[in-house]
DNA sequence: AGATTTCTCTGACTATAGTCAGAGAATGCA
DNA sequence: TGCATTCTCTGACTATAGTCAGAGAAATCT
């Protein structure tokens, strides 16, 4: 399997990277052909390219400087923000995006051009195929505080979904609690699951002391349904109660969100009767958690408690400077 | 279509592309690193290296002298060819080797980790089937004289082959002639498919005056097969003969070629009575060309007379010094 | 209001990749 | 035998990518 893997990987740096490299970088750097790409038609803030990109700020600022000078981009105050700076592009630097954007269709084509219909067809949907998996597998999942902006951010996104979904709305307030208190160590613990640095999704335990384990606030973002992210974050959660010696936990949902029943009931979980009066629940669920199978197939492991599992960290933000 | 393709490529050369350099050039630089890869537990000639890594050869002299002083390398004369020098791990090259060797199982694994069972499953399978057929898409065809060492090659590997899988082997001079003369041009020509410039098969065409042009030499490299290239290769010379004007063409087979009979089928050819006394055939095929189709399916399509269509290149060599 | 942090920028570097011209030895060809 | 070619190497370049330290202005915190 690393074995095919690895052959991947060889022919497709080789082919796919070699290549696109060599078509971007046609007549300017690649470094700015990257940045004006980044910079797209609507301009961007310089803090934000920096992040993307992930480029030392003093390097992107040459960069930047390299592009206003031929003309490609003009770089102005942003709006609020005093320090903050946008890069747009000009009509030239438009025009010169359109090129690369032409090059990035001529390599595609020139990828499909031997194939027959068929071979077109094919790879094109085993490439969809790659992708979506490579994108599933770049998902990192870790400990957050529910105080942190990525958890809030999941945990908005979450109300807003049942509140859309629920037939007559969801108000937090009539729900049984969950809050920041009651999803902090040793509490409970909310887990954060992010893309490229941005949330995507969440999972929270609630513990109790005389009472099985609680899971609470399962959501994944709609951007990425259909990687198996939910089952993964379960599991990620199932994993830390384990870790914690946990034999059971149970949940609640409602009818409405009937992708987290199937969920449920495919990952080992059985419907049980009400355990609570959440007004907003239709299904009670319980699973006794498998020890040694839980820390088996946990893909994110509980760190020991002298590391530090790894943060999402700020997504934009310059080196402290003095 | 085009659009999944760039999709797919942006995604991979982050992901694959980025990581594989970061992973490869941890305590070495890139280019070090792939030179040391591409040397080989066999040692390699440098003018292999040179053609294989399309370097310089000033630069991949330099490179392969840092390498030497680190001491991972010796440089030495190679066999026969005075001028000629081969380039040889040491132990201690050895083990850097196995290192870069680990990091990409690390990279491989570091993928497949965070997705469940069935999803790696999927990843892997996909992942074959892009491998493929990027590989497919890879393969240039154009036209080659029959000296050429390349043509050369091919027909050897041809020969051998029917030797190998007809009852009572093979014998050329018992057979119909094809020879050199009668496969360049105006009397007839070769096809030769090249992959990373190695010839990995071939067809040619035999022009008659008053009779079908004929098909002859089909062969596909044993390493390529099952990428459709002898469909591309057959499709190319039925276009090279359509764009002639040429109405209908034939050929004959061997039954030993149980692909082949199928592709012939497949591809529209309708058997005939036989319509030469060649000794080793049992089957005769005819197809009629459509002139039209046969100019829009070409993938190769014939080059007008006055641009050079591209040829075989010489595999190795420095440009022409002083 | 004062201290701290954030954001961008400049100056001064280094490392890596790559190019070009030509030299010298070995080989192949007429 | 002589001439062109092949192969490798050195010297002298250039370009690109990237790092590090610190400065100045704006925003934020206390």
């Amino acid at each position: 399997m690393v074995g095919q893997v690895r052959r991947f990987n060889r022919t497709v740096t080789q082919r796919i990277g070699a290549l696109s490299d060599a078509y971007l970088s046609r007549d300017r750097p690649l470094g700015q052909a990257r940045l004006l790409w980044e910079i797209g038609p609507e301009g961007s803030d310089v803090r934000l390219l920096r992040s993307r990109l992930d480029l030392d700020s003093g390097y992107l600022s040459r960069l930047l400087r390299s592009l206003e000078n031929d003309g490609l981009i003009v770089v102005e105050q942003s709006g609020t923000d005093g320090r903050v700076r946008t890069a747009r592009l000009t009509a030239r630097g438009l025009a010169e995006r359109v090129v690369l954007d032409r090059r990035s269709d001529d390599l595609a084509a020139s990828i499909l051009g031997p194939l027959s219909p068929r071979q077109r067809a094919r790879l094109v949907t085993s490439m969809a195929e790659v992708e979506r998996l490579l994108v599933a597998s770049e998902v990192q999942i870790s400990a957050c505080d529910p105080r942190h902006p990525d958890a809030r951010f999941c945990l908005r996104a979450y109300f807003r979904e049942l509140a859309n979904r629920f037939d007559g709305g969801f108000d937090v307030t009539r729900s049984i609690s969950a809050d920041d208190e009651e999803l902090t160590l040793p509490a409970g613990l909310v887990l954060v699951a992010t893309l490229h640095g941005e949330p995507v999704g969440c999972g929270a335990l609630k513990f109790h002391d005389n009472a099985p384990t609680e899971i609470k606030r399962m959501w994944v973002s709609p951007a990425v349904r259909g990687l198996g992210l939910g089952r993964r974050l379960l599991a990620a959660l199932e994993a830390r109660a384990a870790a914690r010696g946990i034999p059971v936990v149970r949940l609640e949902t409602n009818r409405a969100l009937d992708e987290a029943v199937g969920l449920y009931r495919s990952a080992g979980y059985r419907e049980v009767p009400a355990f609570n009066d959440e007004p907003y629940a239709h299904h009670w669920f319980e699973k006794t958690l498998d020890q040694e199978a839980a820390s088996r197939a946990a893909t994110e492991p509980e760190p020991p408690a002298s590391a530090a599992s790894p943060q999402p960290g700020p997504r934009i933000g310059d080196r402290p400077g003095g």
